[in-house]
DNA sequence: ACATGGTATTTTAAGCTTAAAATAACGGGT
DNA sequence: ACCCGTTATTTTAAGCTTAAAATACCATGT
């Protein structure tokens, strides 16, 4: 069990930025940068280990992961959205795994401005590796989280999830239809 | 109140990669998800509008708000470590700040090696207006969720930070000292 | 004085990221 | 057949990011 005072190194990240002002106000700020502070820590490990064990990067990975559940391949549009990065974007990441071999791009017939990316045997084998390596570190990162208290983080961050969505205007913007 | 079932679009994000396998376990994984996918949304968000509004982008935001806490200006080396970027990045970021007017750069007397940054008088009222600004879009994102949600996801990504932290050899690794 | 090891910062090379402009192709109307 | 607005992707320009190498300086021992 940690004890607080026995941290001799107070947050002295990007957390700090909220310190100065009186606290008990500023519920989302203070979440929003300790959520930025995570992604960035863990962030970090992750591409180190991605770029060591498979001299991979991380957005080459999203990239992966989301064509590993399409075997018929996704249009490059359609894996800049999923991957939430932009088209051009994905244009040069496609580019890079192509060049590695693990992904094919070819044009669909019948309209020939659209490009489709799939895996490769190579691909789909070095990401099931990748993948499997993944979990695990972030299994061990967050290893002295109990499941339950992870579960409830999930839900709670949902909430905020959803508000963002719907305050930045979910791309479609129809009320149920 | 939202109604999962009348969300027409399923996450079809980043989170989509868990999804296939079979649910309940991967808790981890999710949670990681999760909050990739906000730190981006949200993310480009105040990107956009620190883009069109003032000119800048979010590391120079991060930078600043370190700068903006310490009057008397912070060695490069000591702003990298805050703002959770490295030496080389911050070089470039400062550079930038300084050809806007924003920061100082200085040598420190006593040690020819380090330079101090600080913020000029245009630099602090800038970031002062941008600050403003920033806490504001971030409430209204998160407009949607009530302070006891945040408070309790705050609590609980605290958790998970120090589990992280922990992991990763706190840079300093005395046990207590 | 001078070598030597360590520290602070910058440079370099490669890749990621985005907005905006350019290119190419589609499809409906005339 | 041709125009024209739309859609899909790529290119371009600027900035961010990192690891690794280079530079400059400090500090200690001899």
């Amino acid at each position: 069990m940690i004890d607080d005072r026995a941290a001799a190194t107070p947050p002295e990240d990007l957390e700090i930025l909220v310190h100065g002002e009186r606290r008990g106000r500023k519920a989302q700020l203070r979440l929003w940068l300790r959520m930025l502070s995570i992604t960035k820590l863990v962030g970090q490990e992750i591409r180190r280990r991605l770029r060591v064990e498979f001299d991979a990067t991380l957005p080459q990975f999203d990239l992966l992961a989301q064509l590993d559940r399409e075997p018929a391949g996704l249009r490059l549009g359609d894996l800049s959205r999923r991957a939430m990065v932009t088209n051009a974007n994905v244009t040069g990441l496609a580019e890079r795994l192509e060049a590695d071999g693990l992904v094919e791009r070819a044009p669909l017939d019948g309209d020939r401005r659209v490009v489709v990316a799939r895996l490769t045997p190579l691909g789909r084998a070095r990401f099931g590796a990748m993948a499997k390596a993944h979990e695990g570190w972030l299994r061990e990162l967050m290893g002295d989280v109990d499941e339950a208290t992870l579960d409830d983080a999930l839900r709670l961050l949902g909430a905020v999830k959803a508000s963002a969505t719907r305050k930045l205007g979910p791309p479609d913007g129809r009320p149920d239809a």
